[in-house]
Order: structure tokens, then C-alpha cells, then sequence
RNA sequence: GUCCCCAUCGUCUAGUGGCCUAGGACACGGGCCUUUCACGCCUGUAACCGGGGUUCGACUCCCCGUGGGGACACCA
């Protein structure tokens, strides 16, 4: 490692939105950056003009925003090193293949795309590796001038040789690759624009990039990247490659494993720091144990040796179990605030014109039963009359003979003159029980299933401080009336 | 197909030659608590891919096999 103090980037293609696995990528850079002092890059590797959409690197830059990843250098931010966008850069990667071309490392290609694709067929269809078998390598002048006057516009490519290179990977340790087994890879297209193995040598070589830390399908580009270093003689960075986040069935996270983009977990209710504590959690320890894990311990405690090198599974269940400790260890403001959203997507379009002091204490009670902040209404439901239902379960359990005897008693029990919000419960559970003389499991059950309509859900000391008397009556009425119906 | 990487409970992992009768977490089962479901607490089931070495001693080191993954574009 060296002296200096770091300088790491994370370099998304603005093509759609932020996948987790790079969310994983950046986070590590950052964590890295942040762990030794560093400075963290941003970089937009906007070159592929037909999939690059500035819609794309505006969600890009709205989700890092939202995990609270922030750059030191980049969009919005500027920096010495800029520009940040490798479209504005463009003259700077010229100037470099024009180096490359007169060194004699790189020559112009004429085939076309049609001529490369039928290569690749031929090749595949007889089980070959699929690369460039060097067509216009050695061709002369009067030849190149031949197809330029066909009017083809020329690509260039990197002439490899038959070296083997070498380097050492941070988290892998010895890495070895033999050229040989590499075709003459395309560094500028016929458009003009870079290609990524190059653009990216360029630009991390011109903004000091200490260290590239990258997923492990990155890993054969490093080869062709470390060509072109030596090629242009520059210094390489030292390189890090992370596994990947896998699927179920242990290929690649994509999209039809599921939620696969940082804007999914956002909008199902999982919250920055959880998205951030299990990226960091998957595939490494944070170490001592730890799991439930703020961003400033990860910082501190953040090392490289620890990432794993194989892939790992992602595990939305253990997400959701850590999204889970954070509603109900988080201050309830704070979650408040985050929960109105999915409160308002719920359908309460009036969620801001409610008391915000009883608003609290209906998420106060439901938080504990809450894995993502989407189930915030499902879970308020029982506190609005026109919400409440009696759910299949509850019919059911309130069906026994037993249970509507409790109901009948819990009707007389609310009949009493009104009582303080704190103590009703209690006086009310009192009375039921020395009528009935039902206690536990079959006194407790049936009240929650007329109160809140599920046999589930918050504490009922907290539902009835929460209800009021009326809905409590209206309830209990409704349900006796409905259940000796279908009893007779 | 070629090149490269990887390999501990179902899943995420701890373990860097003796502390391992392999530890923790999620999930799952049981129990306790709460005169209720959940939460919480306790607890159970469950793994070193196989074969050779090296060594007094291998989960840990080496080799082979097997399995899985990744890369192989005028995408990044």
C-alpha cells in the first residue's frame, strides 16, 4: 500500500439504474477512502451514447445521495482532475491513442460489424474462444488506404503480444494472465469515442488513482488495462477485486432474481443504513462479530482483508430482519418523517392533516410488527374505522362458542362510564375476566380479534389507549351482531 | 470451448497448523417472558466438496479431481 494517502473512484455508466452489487463496489471505495484519510472520485462513464441517459446519471446521483455516499471530486462537486464526464474528455483520450499509434501499439481495423460478428460465430460453432483472429493487423498502407477509400471508417485496436502479465491483486493475492490467449482488443471505435478498457486507463492514470477497487468481473479487464499502462508508461494503480452478489441459484444478481437496483429497496421501505450495513455485512465481516453496524464503525473498522473471495448470496430475509431492528431501535421522529411517504402511498392522502402526536403513537405501536416501512399501512389500518375489517383468522377464532362470550362481556365492559385513556384497559380486561371467568390465551385472543380485526398486531394496552371509545363500541357491536348471524 | 477466480451449517460468515467435541447471525423447530400474537430472552437441528500428500498434528499448507462462478462485444 502506498504511503500517501488514497484516491479511489467508483465509475458508473449512466444506463439505468444503481445496481446493488455496485452500490456494494462504491461503498467499499468509500469505506476505503474514508478508513485511511483518502479522497473518494466520482466518475460518469457516460460512453456508450446509444444506452447512456442523463435521466439515468441524475437517479444514479439521487440514489448515492440517498445511501449518504458523498464524493470528495466529481459531478456537482468539481475537483483539480476534471472534467468527471468521460464525453467532455475526449480530447485527452486522443491525444493518448495518437501516442499509442506512433509507438506502434495500436493500428486502424476496417472490418465492419457485420464482418466481426460472423467471426465470432464461426468461432463459437467450433468451440473456440471467441476473439479477434487479427485480420488487419498487418496490413499496409496502400491496403488501409484501400478500405478507407470504401468509405469504412477504421476502429483501432490493441496489438497484444505473447507476454504474460502479471500483477497483485489486494484481495486475491498473485494474479497471472497469458496474453496469447487475448485478441487485439478495440480501444477507439469507429466513432471516435474510447472504448472502456481505455478511457478508464487514461482517466485513472491522469486523476491519480491510487487504488481500483472493482467487482471480480472486472478481473480479465485488468490484463488488457495493465497493457495499455505499460503501453503508455504509466504507473497502474493497485488493484482490488471483490466476489459479486449472487442470485438464488448462485449466478450474477440480475434482474430476474428480483429487486436487484438501490431505487427498489429505497421504495419498498428499507431504509439507507440498513441497505448500506448489509451490503457491507454480505461477502465480509465487519469484524468482532458485529453485525448490526453504523456507517462510522464501518469506517473505522473497514479493511480490505476481510472482503470475501467468493460470491455470496443475496439474502432478502436477513435484510428485512435488519431493517426490522432498525424501526424499532430508531428514533420515532425521525421515523415518523420517513414512514409519511409510504403512509400517504398507503392511501392516506390526509396523513398530514392528522394529530401528529397520536400519528406517533399509532407508529409507536406498530413499529415492532414493521420489517420495511411499506407495511406501515397495513399495519395503521386497525386505528381507522373505515379500514377495519374482521380478517378470515379472526372470524374463525371468534367463532367458538367461548370467545363471543368474551365479546358479549367486553360489550357490557365498555358500557361503563367513560374512563381515563390510561387506566380503561386494565379496568376493562378486569371486568371481562370476573365474567366470564376466562383467562390468558382465550380471554386475550378473541378482544384482539374484535378490537383490531387480526389476530395479530400491537399491544392491546396500546390499541385501547390508542382507540377511541366509540370505534371500540362501534367494533364490538358490528362484530356481535355479524357473528350471531351466521352462529344462528 | 479457452482463460481466470472460488470452495465451512439451507444462507451470510468466524476460523491464518494444535485453542474446533468447528463459534456467531438469518431462516426453521422447541421453551421462557407477556394473564394475548409479536418483540425480547433461552435453546435445538444443521457444515469443514472428494482423493492424495507435507507434518508429531490439518478446516487451516501443497497437488490432483469435482463442483460453482466470472470473463471472452465498436457494453461498461
Amino acid at each position: 500500500m502506498t504511503a500517501e494517502k488514497p484516491r479511489v473512484r467508483f465509475a458508473p455508466s449512466p444506463t439505468g439504474d444503481l445496481h446493488v452489487g455496485n452500490a456494494r463496489t462504491a461503498l467499499f471505495n468509500y469505506l476505503f477512502a474514508r478508513h485511511h484519510g483518502g479522497e473518494f472520485i466520482l466518475r460518469v462513464e457516460d460512453t456508450d451514447s446509444v444506452r447512456t441517459s442523463t435521466d439515468s446519471e441524475r437517479r444514479i446521483l439521487e440514489d448515492l445521495a440517498w445511501l449518504a455516499i458523498d464524493w470528495d471530486e466529481g459531478p456537482g462537486r468539481g475537483g483539480a482532475k476534471g472534467p468527471y464526464h468521460q464525453r467532455e474528455r475526449l480530447d485527452l483520450y486522443s491525444h493518448y491513442l495518437k501516442i499509442l499509434i506512433q509507438a506502434g501499439c495500436v493500428y486502424p481495423c476496417y472490418c465492419t460489424e457485420k464482418e466481426l460478428e460472423a467471426e465470432r460465430a464461426e468461432l463459437i460453432f467450433r468451440k473456440m474462444m471467441p476473439r479477434y483472429m487479427g485480420k488487419c493487423r498487418n496490413l499496409n498502407d496502400s491496403e488501409r488506404k484501400n478500405l478507407a477509400d470504401q468509405g469504412r471508417e477504421p476502429a483501432y485496436r490493441f496489438r497484444i503480444g505473447t507476454e504474460s502479465i502479471a500483477f497483485t491483486d489486494l484481495i486475491r493475492g498473485a494474479m497471472k494472465f497469458d496474453a496469447g490467449a487475448i485478441g487485439d482488443f478495440i480501444i477507439v471505435r469507429s466513432n471516435g469515442i474510447p472504448a472502456y478498457n481505455f478511457a478508464v486507463v487514461v482517466d485513472d492514470y491522469l486523476m491519480s488513482i491510487s487504488h481500483v477497487i472493482r467487482g471480480e468481473d472486472h478481473l480479465s479487464n485488468t490484463a488488457l488495462q495493465l497493457l495499455i499502462y505499460r503501453a503508455l508508461g504509466f504507473k497502474p494503480p493497485v488493484f482490488a477485486h471483490h466476489a459479486l452478489i449472487l442470485g438464488k441459484d448462485r449466478s450474477k444478481l440480475s434482474k430476474r432474481h428480483g429487486s436487484v437496483t438501490v431505487r427498489e429497496f429505497r421504495e419498498r421501505g428499507i431504509l439507507p443504513e440498513v441497505l448500506l450495513n448489509y451490503l457491507a455485512l454480505l461477502g465480509s465481516s465487519l469484524g468482532g462479530g458485529r453485525e448490526v453496524c453504523a456507517l462510522e464503525e464501518m469506517i473505522t473498522s473497514f479493511s480490505l482483508d476481510r472482503a470475501g473471495k467468493s460470491g455470496a448470496i443475496f439474502d432478502e430475509d436477513k435484510l428485512k430482519w435488519l431493517n426490522g431492528i432498525y424501526i424499532r431501535q430508531g428514533d420515532l421522529h425521525s421515523l415518523t418523517e420517513r414512514l409519511l411517504p409510504f403512509i400517504r402511498a398507503a392511501g392516506y392522502h390526509k396523513v398530514d392533516t392528522l394529530d401528529r402526536v397520536w400519528l406517533e403513537r399509532v407508529i409507536d405501536a406498530v413499529r415492532g410488527d414493521l420489517s420495511t416501512l411499506s407495511d406501515i399501512g397495513d399495519q395503521m389500518d386497525i386505528f381507522f374505522d373505515d379500514r377495519y375489517v374482521l380478517s378470515g383468522e379472526a372470524q374463525r377464532l371468534l367463532g367458538k362458542e367461548q370467545a363471543l362470550t368474551v365479546v358479549r362481556a367486553l360489550q357490557e365492559g365498555l358500557e361503563h362510564p367513560p374512563l381515563s385513556a390510561d387506566n380503561s384497559y386494565r379496568r376493562i380486561i378486569e371486568i371481562v375476566k370476573r365474567k366470564t371467568g376466562v383467562t390468558g390465551k382465550n380471554l386475550f385472543m378473541p378482544i384482539r380479534a374484535v378490537v383490531t380485526g387480526r389476530i395479530r398486531g400491537p399491544e392491546l394496552d396500546k390499541v385501547f389507549a390508542i382507540l377511541s371509545p366509540a370505534s371500540l363500541k362501534h367494533r364490538v357491536e358490528t362484530a356481535i351482531s355479524g357473528l350471531s348471524g351466521i352462529n344462528r
